[in-house]
DNA sequence: TTGTAGGCGTTATCAC
DNA sequence: GTGATAACGCCTACAA
């Protein structure tokens, strides 16, 4: 491999000259920049990244944390469309991305000491066990971290507006002239819990009543959980008009009890999903479902990341709301 | 951050020897050993991975390319699940991953210079133009390198059998009774003629007839598509009983096409798709498709790269072929 | 405008 | 069994 001191000597001068020029310092003539870039070329000169980083103190270089906790993880699109929007936006900035683990070895026996040991500028946590103590020591400590759909105390996070996904849901299905309403939400993280919330209170506001046996838990991502759900609904004396599933996929549980029955979607019973996944748009009828917007998630994440590394005195830690929107699709009926 | 030499003055011994204690070498007594090792832990002490690798020319960090040609990419499960499988595989060794692009800047103009400039023991190649110049100097560099679905001359790769998958599904629909098999490929590619060719050859061996109206061809994960070469399929004065999708993404633009018809499948028309995402099993009926084993050609890119990174001399490259199976669902009608 | 020298944290060689 | 020392490739005061 070619290094500065080959480049120095077929140019006659010195290394600091090479290191200066190659890096368009002004101390340098253009003269002498030209020659010395022209000579780098022609050598393939190629930059050793570990040995400027022992100097530096920088690597250009940012952790990502991606634990694939239900099993879907980088299978669900949600996360795989964010995953690849954080890599977009790191990229165009120059920074590259490293999987960050928690794989034990002598020097590796935590995320933040993982981080530490490549050297990360900066961690993003796109999907971890927040309430992991790993995770939190990360956060806590003097490296720059981002999280996506969690926020800590004090950090930056970029957070898909759950509240504002449910109050437009609800505030849709009411327009329609639902009321009867039933929510089948996933496990019990910080975001089921925010859009229960949210669910409840826009249809209190609503005046909309909600009977217990309405609200529905099951498991983000795993469709036989929401076919249970389904059935049990649907057995209701006094059954819902509407469900509202934990995502699209669930709903393809829903959706295979619903054909069981030989109820026609929307006409006998109406649906939305959460997510907006490519499928939700396929499908026949499309689904009605709120789209998180995991581009704008994922390049937030980038951003703020990147503004947080590079200037640690002045930034301030934020909370974006990354909001999406409303797919009318043909699963809602018009009552 | 701690170093080796805080170890040292705090334990009263030379850096020489803590860093021996710590890569656990025999030359240090046991009791020293155990010393500093406490010390360490006691301190807090994290490697420095740029400082070791500057030193020791290994990084144990693999280079990971994924071009997103399709704009389905990392969106597109057969290719998460592969991710994933690397990169679990890839911990489980101690390697760490990096994604590798080929953004331009001085140092990074190509794909080969990027991964050297990250210090990279290797490269996996996820998904990429295989035909592209860059992609071509990496893989014939001295650069370790594994390749998935595309393999070059002397160089180890990781194929999904192809061949295999269209065999089994048209001998399948032969037992079944199928006689007017239609296929919609995807794209022209390497993976795509694979299997037209195994298509065509196995049709041959069991004396079917394949018109040319029979082939269609469409794009891998655009069920538009499939939609209108469904349309011109069922259009055909002489309709196939059949159809072969490109991918069971594209099977839901079929899917559409046929229910516009009130066809019923399978009744009225079979099908098969390919890839057996998690999709396929959920839908009802559930899709009938070869199921290409992910995870399997993951775990194989990262041990064969591995293999090939820690012997260089005995390493010899091969051809990796991951099998799948074919997945009876219900969408194949006994003729 | 250019060059010299020191050091980033680690490992490896060699001497003791 | 332990320690001194050089070297990996780069950057950056500071000197010239």
């Amino acid at each position: 491999m070619i290094k500065l001191k080959d480049i120095a000597t077929a140019c006659g001068v010195s290394v600091s000259t090479v290191s200066k020029a190659l890096s368009d310092s002004d101390e340098i003539s253009s003269e002498k920049k030209k020659e010395i870039i022209e000579k780098a070329n022609e050598l393939g000169y190629i930059a050793n990244a570990s040995a400027r980083s022992l100097k530096t103190k920088r690597s250009q270089n940012l952790g990502l944390i991606f634990v694939d906790n239900t099993n879907s993880g980088l299978g669900h699109e949600y996360f795989s469309v964010i995953l690849n929007s954080i890599k977009q936006e790191a990229e165009n900035s120059g920074y590259d991305l490293t999987f960050i683990s928690n794989k034990i070895d002598f020097s590796k026996k935590s995320y933040l000491n993982h981080a530490k040991y490549r050297g990360c500028d900066g961690v993003v946590i796109v999907s971890a066990d927040f309430h992991d103590p790993n995770i939190i020591e990360l956060v806590e400590s003097d490296m720059p971290t981002v999280t996506i759909d969690y926020e800590y105390n004090n950090r930056t996070s970029i957070i898909s507006d759950n509240r504002k996904g449910l109050e437009e849901i609800v505030r849709y299905l009411y327009e329609m002239g639902h009321r009867k309403i039933a929510f089948i939400h996933g496990e019990d993280t910080d975001v089921t819990r925010q859009r229960l919330a949210s669910f409840y209170k826009t249809c209190e506001e609503l005046k909309i009543v909600v009977p217990n046996e309405y609200i529905k838990s099951a498991e983000y991502h795993i469709p036989e959980y929401s076919f249970y759900a389904t059935k049990e609904l649907l057995d209701l004396p006094n059954p819902p008009t509407c469900i509202i599933y934990p995502d699209d996929y669930s709903y393809m549980g829903g959706l295979e009890e619903i054909e069981n029955r030989d109820l026609k979607i929307p006409d006998d019973i109406s649906v939305v999903g959460y997510d907006g996944i490519y499928l939700s748009r396929i499908l026949r009828p499309m689904l009605t479902t709120y789209v998180q917007d995991g581009i704008n998630l994922g390049k937030m994440a980038s951003i703020k990341l990147i503004e947080m590394i590079e200037n640690p005195k002045s930034y301030i830690s934020e909370r974006i709301m990354v909001t999406g929107y409303l797919q009318k699709g043909n699963t809602v009926k018009k009552l």
